[in-house]
RNA sequence: GGGCGCGUAGCUCAGCGGGAGAGCGCCCGCUUCACACGCGGGAGGUCGCUGGUUCGAUCCCAGCCGCGCCCACCA
């Protein structure tokens, strides 16, 4: 074995072999029991970041445990098609060449697309070979392959025919930008500073008025109504009178409805249904019209108002504060900050705009999910993300599917010159209902994860019944982010509850976030970000996976290079083990202990394999990766080859030695899966690759503890200087080998581990002196204390005679 | 405004009812032939603040203070 370990060197060749050899490959094997994850499908234009390279390193963990437990594992990779995202960068390509889509036309545009796709898409599939994760890459799918879009269309047929769909106008978040609506989940708020209008509006009949505030100046040439709080005593006779509205002159009606807040502004509302959601909701119980003065590229539009068509809102809003100067009907104006909407694509401030748009009804969707989750048929976790994933779910509003882009799954929705509707997975021949063949699609696309719902089954081969379906449905696991648990996680559940009739999973794990050194977030616009590649290259992929992992602790992690180090170390550690244990020839592997270290070893072995089983059960990741650096540093490296150094010669010892290492490799595997193939490979008895080695099963812990005699023993030389008498004949030895060299050359301090047990006697005393913990402690805590008190005087004894 | 989470050694974080821990950094001593990418030792914490519960609280409860993320129609 070399003396220097070359991650780079040795990891790009074991990724290959893997995949060569078909480690990676899931399929159909009646005779064994399945795991399946269908892994987050990245967009297909990303690049790898620290969220995905974490997000591979747990789940490949767990994909690697389970194929060790003799599992026929798929691990499912694929790209989402990601709509507004990709279309995004497709134009942004465009715009440097000084054309925009519309130039080229919908058609052309969409090729485009495809073509830049096949260039500069799908590129993250060879960084996820690079960190080792073990896909099953000959599975690749993609969301708007041919067989994808046709589970897409079933879909929406399938609820269509259930009379869930439905199309309404509702206001929406208006991306004058991308010229689509978006979500509530796909805007960014943030502060902005305004100016916040108090503009009067005169009754119509008498004297006086009333002044609303406002934060839209423009829009109020939409406005409908004034609305006031009807228990707010300073309007109390103004409503059912009217108003005028300034600049159009229109006469409008003073309501009165609860939502008015009488503590903001001057306690009334101007109503613009059309520009506005809260208003839009008074406006409909109030039976009032929606105008529009905006037009969707957010410029005015002067079609209804008569006013200002085509300036932008801001010199419309100069317009207007001039008019009412010289009306005298500008009270006041005053900076105001306030959270506003943007599009998270684009950064645009966003319009609510009345559109009509299509929607999926939540209703029965939902019901099952809940049940699922209330049962704990699927849970999240940690426990906290299942409540919150129900209670998103329990107030999962409709649902809006449609997208006025260009790049996604068009809706199978055509329309006759009759406005007949016509829904069907291909294009059909003619209306259904007067067979005209004049028929014209639906323009708009499908929200993107429209297409995500369905991901854990479609890539299986459904609407088909496939053999994959039946061997990898339902699956296991899903890892995600909490930021998409009810853009996706909560989606793919019904879906799966719909279509399927079983759940895509039954755990959710629910990762941290890592942010920034400092302290934020963690993006590439904020110059934040941290490229996983890069540290790859430094550290190797076990100590990114390693370092990773060790940081997923808590919710949010603040990112430190320290832990990936320590993974780097861990990986030289167990190197250089393994050139000490091989380095002495040829042995075979076989337990056969014949002094206290050995069977203390080989205990500790199946004791800290129990709690790394248990650690990652719960999904603790962190805690999993710390017992194995300490396992492998402080128990394995540190005390046992320490111990049997000098005797490593003698063919029980070595035989001991090659299994115990082995078993270690095993329990390593799963997180740093190339330096521990790389080392199984000059093992002796290698039958198979590790990839594929059977898991252990841990034996007897019982002679954990020997040890910790000798280490006591060892720990209290080393402090007082004095050596302890009266070791038996093992400990006398382990001691000689270990703690030797301490003594040869004189160092500690003489008396500190003496006065360190006087202080704890003397504490101890004090506890049993204390007639209520005495008397009130559990008997078994009085007990230790009274045994702790007795070991620390036969210590002392020991150093002192 | 609501939800979740976090404030423990210089840094990143464990611990979560009975003796303050790890890794990195720092100091001291070691080129002992697996590893100086190493070994051994050490310094360094009123466990955010204030109350409460308890024989006992870093740990449980309440209230503050500070920080982060997510969500939200006060115009």
């Amino acid at each position: 074995m070399e003396p220097l370990y070359d991650p780079n060197s040795v990891e790009p060749r074991w990724q290959q072999t893997w995949e060569e050899e078909g480690l990676y490959a899931a399929d159909p094997d009646p005779s064994r029991e399945s795991f399946a994850i269908a892994h987050p499908p990245p967009n297909v234009t990303g690049d790898l970041h620290l969220g995905h390279a974490l997000q591979l390193s747990l789940a490949d963990t767990i994909v690697r445990t389970r194929r060790m437990q003799g599992y026929n594992v798929l691990f499912q990779p694929g790209y989402d098609h990601a709509g507004i995202s990709t279309q995004n960068a497709v134009e942004k390509h465009l715009a440097a060449e000084g054309k925009s889509r519309e130039d080229l036309g919908r058609e052309a545009f969409v090729a485009l697309v495809w073509e830049w796709l096949r260039e500069y898409g799908g590129k993250i599939m060879f960084q996820f070979r690079r960190i080792g994760a073990s896909l099953d890459y000959r599975r690749e799918r993609f969301t708007m392959d041919e067989a994808y879009v046709r589970s897409v269309m079933r879909f929406f047929v399938h609820l269509w025919n259930k009379g869930w769909i439905y199309r309404a106008n509702r206001i929406v978040n208006w991306c004058p930008f991308h010229l689509t609506s978006l979500s509530d989940l796909e805007l960014e708020h943030r502060e902005v500073d305004d100016a916040l209008t108090f503009v009067l509006y005169p009754f119509a009949e008498g004297e006086g008025g009333i002044t609303i505030a406002t934060a839209r100046v423009p829009t109020l040439l939409a406005d409908v109504a004034v609305a006031v709080h009807p228990d707010d005593a300073r309007y109390k006779d103004a409503i059912g009178r009217e108003v005028i509205v300034p600049v159009i002159g229109k006469r409008v009606p003073v309501i009165g409805d609860e939502r008015v807040d009488p503590e903001f502004g001057t306690g009334a509302l101007k109503v613009t249904p059309g520009h506005d959601p809260l208003d839009f909701e008074i406006g409909q119980d109030h039976g009032l019209p929606e105008l529009m003065v905006v037009r969707a590229d957010g410029r005015m539009d002067g079609s209804v108002s008569g006013f200002y068509d085509g300036l932008t809102q801001d010199e419309a809003e100069q317009e207007i504060l001039a008019w009412l100067r010289e009306h005298d009907q500008l009270v006041n104006r005053e900076s105001y900050r306030h959270t506003v909407a943007f599009c998270d694509r684009c950064k645009s401030r966003i319009e609510p705009l009345i559109s009509l748009q299509w929607w999926c009804s939540m209703e029965e969707l939902k019901k099952p999910a809940l049940e699922a989750l209330h049962s704990g048929r699927v849970r999240f976790h940690p426990e906290s993300q299942h409540r919150f994933a129900v209670a998103s779910l329990e107030s999962a509003p409709d649902w809006n599917i449609s997208r006025q882009i260009w790049w996604g799954h068009q809706l199978p929705v055509w329309q006759c010159p009759s406005r007949h509707f016509t829904v069907a997975e291909e294009e059909p021949a003619a209306c259904r209902e007067c067979g005209t063949t004049a028929l014209v699609r639906e323009t708009d696309v499908l929200d993107t994860w429209f297409s995500s719902a369905l991901w854990p089954f479609a890539t299986l081969g459904w609407p088909e019944d496939t053999e994959d379906l039946r061997a990898f449905y339902p699956g296991d696991l899903n890892t995600t982010a909490r930021d998409i648990i009810r853009l996706w996680e909560n989606r793919m559940i019904f879906a799966g509850l719909e279509l399927m009739g079983d759940l895509p999973f039954h755990d959710v794990v629910i990762h941290s976030l890592v942010h920034a050194p400092s302290g934020g977030r963690m993006s590439k616009s904020l110059g934040t970000g941290m490229n996983p590649l890069a540290l790859i290259e430094k550290y190797g992929a076990d100590a990114t996976r390693y370092g990773l992992m060790k940081m997923a602790s808590s919710q949010d992690v603040t990112f430190s290079e320290g832990a990936i180090e320590e993974g780097r170390k861990l990986v030289i550690k167990l190197w250089n083990a393994a050139r000490l244990i091989l380095g002495a020839g040829v042995a075979e592997a076989a337990e056969r202990p014949s002094s206290l270290e050995e069977r203390w070893i080989l205990a500790r072995l199946s004791q800290s394999q129990r709690v790394l089983e248990a650690n990652l059960a719960e999904f603790d990741f962190s805690h999993a990766v710390q017992e194995l650096y300490h396992l492998t540093f402080d128990d394995f490296c540190d005390w046992y080859l320490e111990a049997i150094k000098p005797r490593l010669g003698e063919a029980d010892v070595k035989a001991t030695a090659v299994a115990a290492l082995e078993r270690l490799l095993k329990l390593l595997h799963p997180v740093m899966p190339h330096v521990t193939e790389e080392i199984w490979t000059a093992l002796p008895s290698r039958a198979c690759r590790l990839i594929v080695a059977s898991w252990p099963e841990a034996g007897d812990e019982t002679e954990a503890g020997a040890l910790d005699a000798v280490k006591d023993v060892r720990r209290i030389f080393v402090r007082s200087g004095v050596l302890p008498r009266g070791l038996d004949e093992e400990r006398q030895r382990i001691f000689d080998t270990v703690a030797k060299p301490e003594r040869q050359r004189g160092n500690g301090d003489a008396g500190a581990e003496a006065r360190r047990l006087r202080d704890e006697i003397a504490r101890a005393e004090g506890m049993l002196a204390n007639e209520r913990f005495v008397s009130k402690a559990p008997p078994e805590l009085v007990e230790a204390e009274r045994e702790k008190l007795a070991r620390y005087r036969r210590e002392l004894d020991a150093i002192t005679g």
